[in-house]
Order: structure tokens, then sequence, then C-alpha cells
DNA sequence: GCCGTTTTCGGCCCGACTGTTTTCAGTCG
């Protein structure tokens, strides 16, 4: 049973409960669990097996009771229990926005036994006679309609640039003191919704009524007097919110997140005297306002350091912060090279030369050229024209490189004696995705264990938005990669950034050294590095486990090149 | 049902918006 499974059957019962009218802070409990559990690295069931389900954050005695029958029988008889009376279409229904609990149970105790069917009973007016109001109604088939078109969340690169382009419109304008972008979109997470933007300004309306004039915008959805939503010709909906700037800080906070960071925080604040909100910081005994114009003066108050956007998931950024013992987490300017790109020796767009003068104008000592090893390829004559690039130039180093199919019986595709002729060999997984786990684990294993390969590439094969990576054992593969010494990639290509950040987290942890690379088939993509720092950052690694943060003379002896 | 530099018992984040059961419940971020 995945994380993902676990973390849906308890929402359910949260939802269960909530029906029946039970204990508000028990169903909190529920659902803190269920995100707890559908955020945390290793497999739920993995910790199980180890006996170690009450080291989950926001999983007690009782709930670690449960999941040990869930794990051991399949099912859970306290859960049947408490879903028994409750129509079983009321967990479909749960899933459209707007839709909650008491809505969802509504509707099926109303007969209706589908999604689908819901849609076609509200067009027949079967549940407006059944005591629904009009505008109840419509707002649930927008919701249908929104939870149809769902996934469209979008890549982070994507979100970016469509977050810069109206950033950089909104900044010529003279009443705007600062704008920022906010949400999951500042946190750098992989994928984004909405683009989520604030401004500081004093003159809140005309600034409203400047973004909704935004070239790029195809309607706009709403405007009030400090927040406004359109939607762009790219069909992205972004979100404005205006607030000047004496609390800026306190929205720029509230709006970033994430939901359990300032649940975390806000607890914490409740404890010393101050009660938290997007507006300011109330001090609960003098019912004064204290102003925080930046997000620095607002985690000042609380003794605290301000933990960067990428670490506020809850996930023990607040402890750390009061501590003053955050980790100093890695930025793009520490990168000095790049170690996995190609070129038109295999699928790459362009040619060496191309590559490396990407590389020289993003300042690197070093670019690692790792085509596919075709069978076909024409190993000597392209180990060749590398060799004679770096004899010719001496300003960049370039390394020989190649990236070799880790194939379905773990053998790799090239034989020994020809990756003994490069100088860095990447192993990644591109078939046989579908194998159990310990297979899985096994192929990597063996990879990581050859003493050709120097690194395991897009460790986990996801693909955003597309696939789910890959299942394998990680602390073995970790294990096995502080071992025998090998690198994990941190991979920065926009649909893979893989490692994923909760898994870079745990790699960090166990000691494993990590590369960062953007797996460049065109040049342009060398500037995709950003990507894949925001990664690791989130994975609260610091500068020193990553390799290409190194000097050419340090990764040279690492890498154990001449 | 969870959890501990207020507490092993008694607390548990904050505010906006919406519809409609006109004083609040439901949902969301």
């Amino acid at each position: 049973m995945t994380n993902s499974q676990v973390a849906e059957l308890l929402r359910s019962i949260a939802a269960a409960y909530a029906i029946k009218g039970g204990n508000r802070f028990q169903i909190a409990a529920y659902e803190t669990a269920a995100d707890s559990i559908e955020h945390m690295s290793g497999s739920l069931q993995d910790f199980w097996a180890q006996g170690t389900l009450d080291s989950v954050p926001g999983v007690g005695s009782h709930l670690a009771t449960y999941l040990d029958e869930l794990f051991q029988t399949g099912k859970v008889r306290h859960f049947e229990e408490t879903v028994k009376g409750i129509p079983e279409a009321t967990f479909d229904f749960l899933k459209i926005p707007g839709v909650g609990p008491k809505t969802a149970y509504k509707i099926a105790e109303a007969g209706v036994i589908s999604i689908a069917d819901l849609e076609k009973r509200i067009q027949s007016g079967y549940l407006e006679k059944k005591g629904f109001g009009k505008k109840t109604l419509q707002n649930i088939l927008r919701g249908i309609e929104e939870f149809r078109r769902k996934s469209d969340r979008i890549l982070l690169p994507l979100a970016w640039e469509t977050a810069e382009g109206v950033l950089n419109y909104l900044r010529a304008m003279p009443e705007v003191k600062q704008a920022d972008s906010l949400g999951s979109l500042r946190r750098m997470v992989a994928t984004v919704g909405d683009v989520d933007l604030s401004v500081a300004s004093k003159e809140p309306k005309k600034v409203i009524d400047f973004f909704t004039r935004y070239p790029e915008a195809a309607r706009v959805i709403e405007a009030g007097d400090k927040t406004a939503t359109i939607a762009l010709k790219s069909g992205i909906r972004v979100d404005l919110m205006v607030q000047p700037p004496e609390h800026y800080g306190s929205l720029l906070q509230h709006f970033t997140g994430s939901k359990s960071h300032n649940i975390a925080l806000r607890t914490y604040a409740l404890g010393i005297g101050y009660s938290l909100s997007e507006y300011g910081v109330k001090e609960e005994k003098s019912g004064k306002t204290i102003s925080c114009p930046t997000e620095n003066d607002l985690y000042d108050l609380l003794k605290m350091q301000t933990p960067p956007p990428e670490l506020r998931e809850g996930t023990g950024e607040i402890e750390a912060a009061l501590k003053l013992q955050l980790p100093r987490i890695i930025t793009t300017g520490k990168i000095k090279g790049d170690l996995h790109t190609h070129t038109v020796w295999s699928d790459g767009q362009n040619t060496l030369a191309e590559m490396v003068e990407g590389a020289k104008s993003l300042g690197y000592e070093y670019l690692a050229i790792t085509d596919h090893s075709y069978p076909n390829l024409d190993f000597e004559k392209r180990i060749f024209q590398i060799e004679q690039y770096n004899y010719s130039k001496r300003d960049i180093r370039v390394i020989i490189g190649l990236e070799v199919n880790i194939s379905a019986d773990s053998t790799l595709q090239i034989p020994d004696k020809i990756l003994q002729k490069h100088e860095f060999i990447i192993a990644s997984i591109h078939t046989s995705f579908r194998q159990p786990k310990e297979q899985i684990t096994a192929r990597l294993i063996s990879a990581i264990e050859n003493p050709y390969v120097d690194m395991i590439a897009h460790p986990t094969g996801r693909l955003l938005l597309e696939r789910e990576g890959y299942e394998a054992d990680w602390e073995k593969v970790f294990e096995a990669c502080v071992k025998h010494d090998k690198i994990l990639e941190i991979n920065a290509f926009p649909n893979r950034l893989d490692l994923p950040d909760n898994l870079v987290r745990s790699a960090v942890a166990a000691g494993v050294k990590l590369a960062i690379n953007t797996d460049s088939h065109h040049v342009s993509q060398l500037s995709l590095m950003p990507y894949g720092v925001s990664v690791a950052r989130r994975g609260w690694a610091g500068e020193k486990g990553i390799v290409n943060t190194l000097p050419w003379n340090k990764v040279k002896s690492i890498l154990k090149i001449n």
C-alpha cells in the first residue's frame, strides 16, 4: 500500500467523522497525519515493517495501532465501523473543489451515485427539488468542471517565467514598492497550480486596475479592492494581492506558507503571546497590532531565523530556526560545472564546441559530455575528439563521459572494457520501470557496485505530470552509494527534478554525495541549473555534499581523473 | 487523536468568502 493510498484512506475517515459530527480536533488529527504521510520520504509500510510507525509526525499510539492492523490484514475494523451508514459515492464527491464532507454526504443521501450522475441531476433540476439552492448547484457544476481539467498543474520553470513576466510588468509602475511571487512557486515546489503574486503599495486600487490590463491577459476573473484574478492567454491563472508596505512582511509570510509551516508557526507564536495573520501581528496582551514591513521583521519578533521559503514545509524548520540552527543551503552561484550533458554524438542538438561555449558563458570550470552509449556509437573517435578539444583549449576542462543504461537484468548495456576508456560514467534506468521494488533496487545497487560507474542519474525515473517514479528501497541505495563512494544525481531537467526533494533530504542525512546537473540536450538548457539547485535547497542540502560545487582540482581527484 | 520550554491533561491557527438554515455553517488557502 502506497503512502498516498494510506493518506486518502485517512482523509476519508476524517470526512466520515465530520459527517457524523465528530470532534473537530480529532478530524484535524487524521488530516494532519494524512498530510504528513503523503509528504514523508520513505514508505510508510517500511516504517511499519521496522516497527517505527510512531516516529512519523502526527501518528500517535491510536493511529499506529490502526495502521498496524491495516498492513497486516488490509483493513481496519474501526475504520469500517466509522464509514458505516455513509454511501460510498460521498467520498467521490469530496474530490470536487468546493464540496466538503457535509455537502458530499447530502448529495449522496439524495440518491446521487457518481460525479457524472451528479452533473445530470443538477441539469435536470432533480437536486433543486431536493432542497439545494440554485447558486450552490451552479458552484458544484463549476467545481466538477475544475475537477475534470484538474492536474493542470504546470512545471516550475513555466510558472516561474510566467510570474517573472507579470512581476516585471508590475514593477514598472511607480506606485509598486515591491512585487514577489507567493505560495508553492516561491517555495520552488516541482509543480505549481495557480501563480500567486503580491505587491506592496499604498495605492492598491490603481495597482489592481493596472494588473487587469496586463497585455497577456485573456480575461479578468475577478477584481476587488485589494485582490484580483486574471486568466492569461496561456490558460494559466494569476492571483494578485496588494497590501500597504507597513504590513507587507505579514502578507508575504502568510501566503508563502506552506499550510503546515503556518500552522506550526502560529501555534508557536500564540504560546509566546502573539496572534499572526496576513494583516500583521497582534500582541495578545495589549491588543495592539505590530507592523512587519519585511518577513525578517516578523521572524525576528518571534526570536527565530527566517527560514528560506524552500524550507517552509513544516518539517522541522521552525524548531531549527528557533535554535538558530537552520542549515546553510546551497545557492546557484556555487556551481562550478555540469556533469550531465548530451551532444549530436547521441540525442543532443548541439556540437561539443557549442556546448562548451555555453558552459564557459556560465563561468564553469568543467563540463562532462555524457552522450548515451548507443551500441553503434564510435566510442574511440568520440573520445579522441574530446581529447583533441582539451588539448587545444585550456580555459575549461571537458570530461570524457558516457551515460550507460542499466538493463532489466541488472547488467550494463556496454562492456566494462569500453566504460574503462572514459573518465566519467553515468548509469541510469531507461527501460523496464514496472519491475517490483526489490528488482529495481537490485539493478541500482548492482550499477553502484560496478567499479567504473561514478554516478546514478535521475535516480527515481519520474516524469512530472506524466508518470510516477519506480519504487526502490532508497535506504539500501543510499547505503550502497556511501559504501562504494558513488554520486547520486539531482537532475535539473524541468519534468524530472529527480532526486525528488524529500529523498534529497534523506540522502543528505545518510551522507550520500550528490551532483546537480541539467541533462542538457541543447545548449540553452544549461541555464536550467537553478531549478536543480532549488530541489537541493528544498532537501536541506548545503554546498558541502554537492560534488560540482568543487573546483576542478578537487573534482578531478574525487573522480580519479588524471 | 496528537502532543509537551505553558501542560502526560487540556489545549489544539487565522481569516475570507459564500449561500441562505438571517446569525452561522461549510469550505478554502
